[in-house]
Order: structure tokens, then C-alpha cells, then sequence
DNA sequence: TATATTTTTTAGGTTTGCCTAAACTTTAAT
DNA sequence: ATTAAAGTTTAGGCAAACCTAAAAAATATA
């Protein structure tokens, strides 16, 4: 399998979740920044291949064996950006690009002994599950902060927004990968938030707890 | 550039040594299981950008500016190499292919961030030294056991032979990657050499002192 | 419903890196 | 010195993955 039939496994595989009947070449083409006739033709050769299920005009949905070999791809992406931002110095903003590149090696041995060396991680920092080698995968139960209800807890898992203040912001309030919050209650008027974290009570506004995800 | 230039100038990099005055496309072309017509082609594309310098049937050999390239895909390749070794577990002789792909990824963080984590090793697990960020590399001090002189010791630092006989006989006799030898002396007729580990003294064939590579 | 707009596909082209076969140099041997 | 052998280059092709422009189909609008 060449990098480029991985990449596109890949993406049909994301754009199915908003495209269950089917995901358009050009819906595919602007997420993959080439042009429809490229994946017109792409999409051919994985259905000639039996990975996909396409139908001129109707666009295209992953068969079993495509959806298995987009997941493998997946869960190498997700172990590579778990090492890069656990055991090398990458922030949240500087793993993706890099996995991006190592999601295309290819070796068995190495991705089981990534796993290993990471300590079996069930998510990627991002907060994203990671699938097992069979290709299962969690549902993912990541929310925005701004989700969530009075009482709610959750572990803060990623930021929307990468803006050096915004992360400055988040240091400052000692807001870090891992932080259990608990909603104590919100403000009608503005949708502002009061949260506990480490017994520290909290306001953040309606912007900041839209751009903070969490676990639940 | 691409990973079949890296692939051409980390060769001819190679090569050269055993060819000072140009790597012909027949020595390349056979390293790098190709043929002869696509060597040529590659290396005007590589003398076109003015990393190698080329003369029809005269072969090749590499300008400053293509030993440089060559040499941040050997630094990468053996970094890569300590990781697999180190840190993961793979065996000396599963880390090569490995390494092949690996050495590709594009990134200067990337490569900074995992020779930290290495703590900035001087020579991969073969005993081959580690080109530093500008290209610099320390000469080779790579030799057979069965190069050595009585009273001369080395640091055990790879093998030419990886059958699992061989390997198990290490095992047993306790040999491993840093152990350090000394030799006592050598028989005349067979060339066999009693050698002393940890302070214990055991004999070598001829053809087990050719199998094992000191660092000294 | 007929037409206009948007989307998708087809047709033909480009680049990269490989190939084979034929032509050409160089080197070796008589 | 000539010829034979070996090595190298050129010429013409192929597959992958992209492209543009034109044709065809689907969808939206009057």
C-alpha cells in the first residue's frame, strides 16, 4: 500500500463520521488539498482493490478491510504523536505534521514495540482513542468545556486554540494535559464558567472553555 | 529532496571510500539494486543541482554540499538506530530496514529532540560514529577481533554474522555489546586467540575473531 | 418542467523514478 | 594496433500520482 491509498483510507474514514452515505471526490479533494479528478481516480483504484465502495456520482464509503487499514494507519499516527509529545519535548501544535510522516512506516515489530515502550496508551494527546492492533476503537468521549453542566468533571486533554497568549493564559492558571475540572456552575448572561481544579475555583469565559477540551 | 536522491548521495557517500576517484553507475546502480540506466539518470539530476560532480564514464563522486545532505541521512539513520536498539527492542540485525525508512522523515526537531533523548550517543549500536548537526564525523575506529595484537583491548561493539549459533555462543560465553576484550595472546598455527572478559580468560576460533568487532 | 448551476468524470498531459534494448566508450587481450 | 569484452549512456516506455480543460451527470432555480 503507497503512502498516498493510506492517506486517502485515512481521510475517507474521518469524513464518513460527517458523510455516512457517502464522501464526495470533492468533499475528499479540498481535505486532501488536490483536485476531484485526482480522487476520482484514486477512488477507483481502492475500489478495484475491494477496499472502498463506490459508485460514480454517489461517492465513496469504506468497506470492512478499507476501514481495518485506515485504522491501522490511525493508530500509528496516534502512538507516534503520543511518543513525540511524551518522551521528546513537541508541544500540542508540533506532533501533527511530524506523525504525519511516521504514520507511513511500515514494520509490525516497531508499532507493537512503540506500544509497548509507551506503556499501552489508550489515548493520543489530543484526547483521540487509540485503535487496539485489530483495529477496534473506543467511542471518544471528548467534549468542549463549554458541553458540560453544573457538577460535570472532566480531564483536560487539548486545546482548540494554539495562540501563544491562550496557552499563556493556561499556564498562568496552572491549566495543564491531565487537569480534572469540575463545573460549579455557569453564568446565564454570558455563559461564563466557574471551575474547580485543584481546589482553586475558577472563572473562565464563554471563549476560553469553547477552545479547552476535556475527557469525561 | 527526495528519498531516492537521499537514497543516491548516502550510497555514493559510501562507496566512495572504496572508490576515491568516482563511484562508477555499474558499483552504484548494483548496491542500490537498480540498473545501471537509472544511476545515470539520477546522478546528472544530482550533478544539475550541484551536489555531485559528474563526468560522462568517469563516475561520480560527491561536492561538499552533497556530502553535507549525505551525512544528515547517516546522522539520522544510526540515531534512528539507537532508538530501535535502546530503547525499543529490536536486535542488531532488525534495526537496519527499519532505520532505512525512518531515515527520511523530515524534520529538524524531530532529529535535535531524539538525539537528546538518546543523550547525544557517539556511535550506534554497529560502533559506526554519529555525524553531528553540521555533518562532522569522527573517524571510524572499527576493527576484527582477529586485527588485534596481543596486549591490545577493544569494547565489543557489533558482528558480521548473525545466525542464531553464533549469537547463542555469545550468550554463553558471556559477550555482549560493551563487553571489553584483551587479548592474551595468539596461537601461530590456527590463529585461534585467547581473549580475557571479565577477568576470565576463554579461547576464540579464527573464525570467531573474525565475526566480532571491537571499537578501540 | 426546462434551464442554469454545480459537481463529477473523462481525456490528455506532466514529473519522478524505474525499466529494456540499442548505441557508444573504455578497457583488456591477442 | 586491432579486436573483443565490459561498462556506460541514450532513447523510448511504463506506473504512480498529480494536474487542467472539456464533457457529462446531478441538483437547484425560475
Amino acid at each position: 500500500m503507497t503512502f498516498s491509498e493510506e492517506n486517502y483510507l485515512k481521510s475517507i474514514y474521518t469524513l464518513q463520521k460527517e458523510h455516512p452515505k457517502g464522501v464526495s471526490t470533492n468533499v475528499l479533494s479540498k481535505y486532501l488539498d488536490t483536485k476531484p479528478a485526482s480522487a476520482t481516480e484514486m477512488i477507483k483504484k481502492l475500489d478495484e482493490k475491494g477496499l472502498v465502495h463506490y459508485q460514480p456520482y454517489q461517492g465513496v464509503i469504506l468497506k470492512d478491510s478499507g476501514a481495518v487499514s485506515a485504522l491501522k494507519v490511525i493508530r500509528k499516527h496516534r502512538l507516534w504523536e503520543t511518543f513525540l509529545a511524551n518522551k521528546l519535548d513537541f508541544s500540542w501544535d508540533e506532533i501533527h505534521d511530524v506523525a504525519e510522516q511516521l504514520e507511513h512506516i511500515k514494520s509490525d515489530k516497531l508499532i507493537r514495540e512503540l506500544d509497548k515502550f509507551l506503556g499501552y496508551p489508550k489515548h493520543d494527546p489530543h484526547g483521540d482513542p487509540i485503535p487496539d492492533e485489530a483495529g477496534n476503537i473506543a467511542k471518544l468521549e471528548k467534549k468542549r468545556v463549554s458541553q458540560l453542566q453544573p457538577g460535570d468533571t472532566g480531564t483536560c486533554i487539548g486545546v482548540n486554540d494554539t495562540s501563544s497568549s491562550f496557552l499563556q493564559f493556561l499556564d498562568q492558571q496552572n491549566i495543564r494535559l491531565g487537569s480534572v475540572l469540575e463545573i460549579v456552575n455557569i453564568q446565564e448572561f454570558d455563559k461564563s464558567m466557574t471551575v474547580r481544579i485543584d481546589d482553586r475555583e475558577l472563572l473562565l469565559s464563554q471563549i476560553a472553555t469553547e477552545h479547552i477540551y476535556v475527557r469525561i
